[in-house]
RNA sequence: GCGGGUAUGGUGAAAUUGGUAGACACGCCAGACUUAGGAUCUGGUGCCGCAAGGUGUGAAGGUUCGAGUCCUUUUACCCGCACCA
């Protein structure tokens, strides 16, 4: 009987749908364990082999721990809100949640192309997702939530005596009893102090501006990143390198109102619970970076002749009696007002010019120093000494207070500053406060110095100095220890359409929630998806979006008479705000009243192992922490982390295939640039990389083609002047190959099928240059896997070639589940060929050869080292180590004709996490009923694997030179009587006497000469 | 510049945590069965060498009876952050 694993696999996948085998229950005796995966953003393109890679490896623990006795809740769904669909729709018209649906559940699109969809991509692997718990964030259902979530934000503030969120209840309860003087709270700076009767004498409409103020999400006009090409605003983690991370677009800085988080109130904790969590160093190390704590003190300068100070944050204080001077970053507030008349040009200049400069610019260009003395003096707080303020923009305005006092003998840029503008108006000498030399740079250290110069801090060190300054500074009322975060506030809004729409509309200006009990506010329809022609963002467009709070309804436009219907919020919220919370969901998907009921939530507790790509490191993994924190502090998450182990899988990359295009390279004399032709002539892979070198050599390969060449070569030689300097080679055009035009075994080219594709058409009269074999044979090169690579391939293909369970083991045989690494579909042949022996174990030629006799006790050593190996691999996540061992076992069990039972049913279930369908069969066909899913794991027991004897290695000097095989029970002594009368050994030691002889029982056998 | 990570055959990679380096595969070589092979099976395969033997885990030192593994220095590559005060 063969292996056919399409038809076991069909089988199988139908049974678990059918019997809902892997749907979790909420109630259950069991102990629970949460696998989650990161769920995908469904793209048209589908799924490649890279996408699976994850899931494959949470399966194998979600049905590892199955048979372990958990109950697992192994879910899956769509982060389905997001750009790409909105941009297709605007080119093709298609609304974005067709296009999106069948992406996911595939159909034939407007133009007739045939998508799979991701369900049924995924669904041919052989995953153990509880299907009945899927969640789509763009389903009204599920954004009712996530609109709810932002309620809460708006409806809480926190309170930092508590260290916590609280309701706003309470704060508006404090604002009554005692204004805001005492109160502790993360909000907006500068808040004017008010008492109780100020509070209770403001107006409604006042009373909810302060309240603004202190909300954990909050309307305010904010510096944001505006990317014009995308019609929105983005948040910092979708800037890379200072264009947009979708497209690449550039970025520039924009004062626009918008709703912000109030994220950096939970700084100090996101940093904290880092110590808690089980991930990746270098994760945790990128969100502490993220975070950017520093640890210093608050310094206010008086500014002279005016009634204004500015506010620097220093790591240094203690360095107080060092500033030569202070810079400002030119968009600071101050700078226009104490400029004096006669810098006022220069620093208008300066401040025009750098605002001029994309952020871009300002980051290539670091080298380049540039400021401007804006002709103002600060006063020392201790000195009273006058300091000149300067402008320039290596200070940064999103930084600290945008304000630096700049100590050049102990910051390596002030001191470039000071001498790049040394003898100039407004830059003094240079003051030194370390006893150390500072003539040729600063002394950046934190130790090895004593201050000097510093008044009542000489003498001191880094720490004592610190410690004093700042009790000095609280002394005189000029400066308090702070730490500075350099995580800011994140933006909400964005300008597009294809988001969750906010629960908002506004009455003079104020956002009002919309109570939840009427959310859902579902996204309007729109006849286009473009910005309006007045710049409002596409919801702008929607006839139907407007509030009727008497009806509590959404209706048209025309309404809208600002007394009783009023204008709805026309910005959508962020990709992220939807996967902050989404793994809550999944503990209780189908609750239409709460996002998921208390007592789910208790049970389910947070996500035990979250398997995901490492490029959420500071998005989606840092806001869903934020979200866990403040949905716990209000009493809603169960837990302070939603995430307790992280593993990222590396990236899987494509090997792309090349076709070689000649290209006549030429100039008539070397002043000239070289001119070429392209050849419409294709050289395979081999010949190519001997003839860049040389293409003379191409005359040993086709003469035909060396002449044609040459005469060419004359031919645009004629046509100028041919000059004794005129030189000629040869390049090449290396251009992608899709994968189907290959076989991707042999690299051989299908030259017809290449010639047929649209793709080539130009190429169609080509010549071709083949390998002596007659063969054309591509070049391959690993890149990341893409689409416009062609360098893609797809798990159907796989699938249905070797079946899902090789892929499965392939995907992981492939090396550690963290590394990336090259698909090579060459490779999978081991793989597959194991699964066949495997089946070869259960049945011969006529069906079942099992026996029931009793194993010998090799076979039992086979099984249980095997037992040993995968049960460890699993719990240290190191997957492509138990396909070696199952390969190994399979081959020992081969080699002893093993076709017992005792033997082959436990090795069925070690197997079934990894390849679940043939586990299955060959667990029915062991005589089972049902599914092999749940059944108890093997137990390791160490009886089989102890041994009598051992092969000892003997070294000489350390070096191995002959083994032995004794007993285990021998002592050293015994040991080293038999070692020493060896004929090797005497025959090594050549009549000498070793000084030292080494003997670790079990182990090793050392002589030392 | 700071931080994190990686480095082992032609290739993907193992190595019980200091104890026989290269398991398991791919590829390659030889052979068997075959009209055929991108099928199956057998044997071989780090490098140099006919062999004995030598040599070998990015490089250089060190600790140790013994180092891929520990320590010091160093190089290359990948990732994150970066005029962060």
């Amino acid at each position: 009987m063969k292996y056919h694993h399409e038809k076991i696999e069909a089988k199988w996948q139908q049974y678990w749908a059918e019997n809902q085998t892997f749907a979790a229950s909420n109630n259950s005796d069991k102990p629970k364990y949460y696998v989650l995966d990161m769920f995908p953003y469904p793209s048209g393109a589908g799924l490649h082999v890279g996408h699976p890679l994850g899931y494959i490896a949470s399966d194998i623990v979600a049905r590892y721990k199955r048979h372990q006795g958990f109950n697992v809740l192994h879910p899956q769904g769509y982060d389905s809100f997001g750009l790409p669909a909105e941009q297709y729709a605007i080119q093709t018209g298609q609304h974005p949640a067709d296009t999106t649906r069948m992406n996911i559940e595939g159909g034939v699109d407007k133009s007739g192309n045939t998508i799979q969809g991701y369900r049924n991509q995924l669904d041919r692997i052989g995953f153990s997702f509880d299907w009945s718990r899927e969640v789509r964030t763009s389903n009204p259902d599920y954004y009712k939530h996530t609109q709810w979530i932002f309620i809460q934000l708006f409806e809480s503030w926190y309170n930092k005596t508590t260290d916590k969120a609280e309701s706003i209840c309470t704060l508006i309860q404090e604002f009554e009893k005692n204004g805001n003087t005492n109160v502790n709270a993360v909000c907006d700076d500068n808040i004017a102090p008010f008492s109780a009767e100020d509070w209770k004498s403001f107006s409604s409409e006042q009373q909810q501006k302060v309240l603004l103020q202190y909300r954990l999400t909050y309307l305010a006009e904010t510096e944001v990143n505006w990317c014009a090409a995308l019609g929105t605003v983005l948040a910092n983690d979708e800037i890379v390198n200072g264009v947009s991370e979708r497209g690449g677009h550039p970025v520039v800085r924009k004062k626009m109102t918008q709703w912000s988080m109030r994220i950096s109130a939970y700084a100090e904790r996101l940093l904290q619970g880092l110590n808690e969590i089980d991930w990746s160093e270098s994760i945790k190390e990128s969100q502490r970076n993220w975070i950017g704590k520093s640890v210093g003190a608050m310094v206010s300068f008086n500014v002279n002749n005016h009634d204004a100070k500015i506010d620097v944050f220093t790591t240094r204080p203690d360095t107080i009696f060092g500033v030569t001077f202070m810079t400002l970053a030119p968009e600071h507030e101050l700078v226009a007002q104490i400029t004096t008349p006669e810098q006022k040009a220069a620093v208008e200049a300066y401040v025009e010019a750098t605002a001029k400069r994309s952020e871009r610019e300002r980051m290539a260009d670091v080298k380049t120093i540039s400021g401007v003395f804006t002709g103002a003096y600060a006063e020392h707080p201790f000195t009273k000494e006058p300091i000149p303020v300067w402008i320039g923009d290596y200070v940064l305005a999103g930084y600290g207070t945008g304000a630096v006092m700049a100590v050049p003998c102990g910051d390596e840029r002030d001191y470039a500053f000071a001498n790049f503008f040394k003898g100039t108006h407004g830059m003094p000498e240079i003051k030194n406060i370390f006893n150390q030399d500072i003539s040729e740079a600063a002394y950046g250290e934190k130790g090895g110095f004593e201050l000097v110069n510093s008044d009542f801090l000489n003498g001191l060190d880094y720490k004592l100095g610190t410690k004093k300054i700042i009790e000095e500074l609280e002394k005189i009322g000029a400066g308090n220890a702070k730490v500075n975060y350099r995580l800011r506030d994140a933006v909400f809004s964005r300008q597009r359409y294809w988001g969750e729409p906010f629960p908002v509309y506004y009455v003079n200006g104020l956002p009002q929630m919309i109570d939840k009990k009427h959310l859902p506010i579902v996204l309007p329809e729109v006849e286009k998806y473009l910005p309006t022609e007045d710049g409002q963002p596409p919801l702008g467009n929607a006839t139907v979006w407007a509030w009727d709070s008497e009806n509590n309804a959404v209706v048209s436009n025309d309404l809208i008479d600002n007394t009783k219907v009023f204008p709805l919020e026309l910005n959508t919220m962020p990709g992220w705000a939807g996967s902050s919370w989404y793994w809550m969901r999944y503990m209780d998907a189908h609750n239409t009243e709460e996002f998921a009921n208390e007592e789910a939530l208790k049970y389910w507790e947070n996500v035990d192992l979250y398997i995901g790509g490492s490029e959420h490191a500071t998005g989606h993994l840092l806001y869903s922490r934020f979200w866990n924190k403040f949905l716990k502090d209000r009493g809603y998450a169960p837990t302070e982390e939603p995430f307790k182990k992280l593993i990222n899988q590396g990236m899987i990359l494509g090997m792309s295939a090349f076709v070689y295009r000649l290209k006549l390279e030429f100039r008539p004399n070397s002043k000239t640039g070289w001119s070429s032709i392209v050849y419409n002539c294709f050289i395979s892979n081999e010949f190519r990389k001997k003839i860049e070198n040389n293409y003379l050599v191409l005359k040993e390969i086709n003469e035909d083609l060396f002449n044609e060449i040459e005469m060419k070569f004359n031919q645009e030689f004629e046509k100028d002047e041919y000059s004794s300097s005129s030189e000629r080679r040869v390049s090449f055009d290396p251009i992608h190959v899709d994968l189907s035009c290959i076989n991707d075994i042999t690299n051989e080219l299908d030259i017809e099928k290449f010639k047929a594709n649209s793709l080539y058409s130009d190429y169609k009269d080509a010549v071709f240059i083949k390998e002596e074999d007659g063969k054309y044979i591509v070049g391959r090169e690993v890149e990341k896997m893409s689409k416009s690579k062609y360098n893609v391939v797809n798990p159907d293909d796989i699938c249905n070639e070797y079946g899902a369970d090789t892929l499965r083991l392939y995907e992981m045989f492939l090396g550690p589940l963290e590394q990336a690494k090259p698909w090579n579909t060459a490779g999978i042949t081991g793989v597959s060929g194991f699964l066949k022996k495997l089946w070869r174990l259960y049945f011969d030629d006529n069906g079942s050869v099992i026996v029931n006799d009793e194993p010998t006790a090799e076979m039992y050593k086979s099984l249980h080292k095997t037992i040993k190996k995968v049960t460890e691999d699993i719990e240290n996540f190191s997957f492509n180590t138990s396909v070696s061992q199952f390969m190994i076992c399979v081959n020992e069990l081969q080699q002893l004709k093993c076709n017992h039972r005792a033997i082959l049913e436990p090795l069925a279930l070690l197997v079934s996490p990894y390849a679940p369908h043939i586990a299955e069969e060959l667990w029915f066909a062991l005589g089972h009923e049902g599914s092999i899913a749940t059944v108890a794991f093997p137990k390791f027991e160490e009886k089989y694997l102890v041994e009598s004897e051992k092969e000892y290695p003997v070294s000489f000097n350390g070096k191995m030179r002959f083994t032995i095989k004794l007993p285990l029970d021998l002592t050293k002594e015994q040991i080293q009587e038999i070692v020493l009368a060896d004929d090797r050994t005497i025959a090594q030691l050549a009549g000498n006497t070793p000084k030292n002889i080494i003997i670790v029982p079990g182990k090793i056998i050392n002589l030392v000469g």
